[in-house]
DNA sequence: TGCGACAAAATCGTGCGCGATATATTGTGG
DNA sequence: CCACAATATATCGCGCACGATTTTGTCGCA
């Protein structure tokens, strides 16, 4: 019994398109400042203003050795501003300046874009979500 | 025109998929002294033997720049060997070691408890394996 | 022969991702 | 009220990824 081929993996088909994503979402991202994780939490807070540290990690997958020097980065780029919650002093409440708010309007073109990229149409794409979702589901399950 | 909430992004099911599937790998890896991509490599390096570093990195989607110092790490555990190529001496050839093919038959059960852990039959996660790699394909086209 | 285009690795700097640990604050039982 | 556990964030170290550049080697061709 041995292993199968590289390409019989369905880890590195998921690898190769979570790093054809990454790239596909570069050059659009780079022009307005961010990186790809960044644009994440900012769909977050373009849902929900003034979340914890902690909320956005729940909801990312990251813990805080990942977010409090990305979340550094983002505020030193003056798109959010971190401070600490007065009614518990261990949290940090991370919330969009203007500029952070302003992106949403820059970055406006960008799920069009990548939908166009993925050579998909609605359905299809739904479909493939949904199944994606699920197989990370069972895998965080396991 | 808003943005979709983050959970109806394609890109962030695959981002959590991706990393689900490394930490599912984890445990399995870290008992031999594997990451996940030095166990692409070797799947690669079992495949067949004795590749450029040009070559690896054609196949994985990386560059030198990954690949050296990832590939300097395999060697340094005593997986690989490094050489300069005779015929082409930009060349450096990698090949494994006696350890280096010992690991195929030490990880011959990660295969299988990776599917277990996807919760899928074969020919479910067949179907998603093509449709993620026809994902990719279309996203590095693009 | 020797020069310039090209090619393969390596190097450097930055930004994730994450295990392990540290620090500070809050909540709780005695 | 006070030790002590629990919680929230931060820090540290390491290993990818990747853009940009450098170094070394090969090839074509005058």
């Amino acid at each position: 019994m041995t292993h199968p081929a590289l390409n019989d993996h369905i880890c590195f088909a998921l690898y190769g398109a979570h790093q054809a994503m990454s790239a596909a979402y570069k050059p659009l991202l780079e022009p307005l400042g961010l990186t790809y994780p960044q644009y994440l939490v900012l769909l977050l807070l373009w849902e929900q203003d003034d979340q914890t540290v902690g909320g956005i990690g729940g909801k990312l997958g990251l813990q805080s050795n990942t977010l409090t020097p990305l979340l550094k980065r983002m505020e030193q780029a003056g798109f959010v501003k971190r401070t600490r919650s007065a009614a518990d002093e261990r949290q940090v409440r991370i919330g969009l300046t203007e500029a952070g708010r302003g992106l949403q309007a820059a970055s406006a073109h960008v799920p069009g874009c990548i939908m166009k990229a993925t050579g998909l149409e609605m359905p299809a794409l739904h479909a493939l979500h949904q199944q994606i979702s699920a197989l990370r589901d069972r895998l965080q399950d396991s």
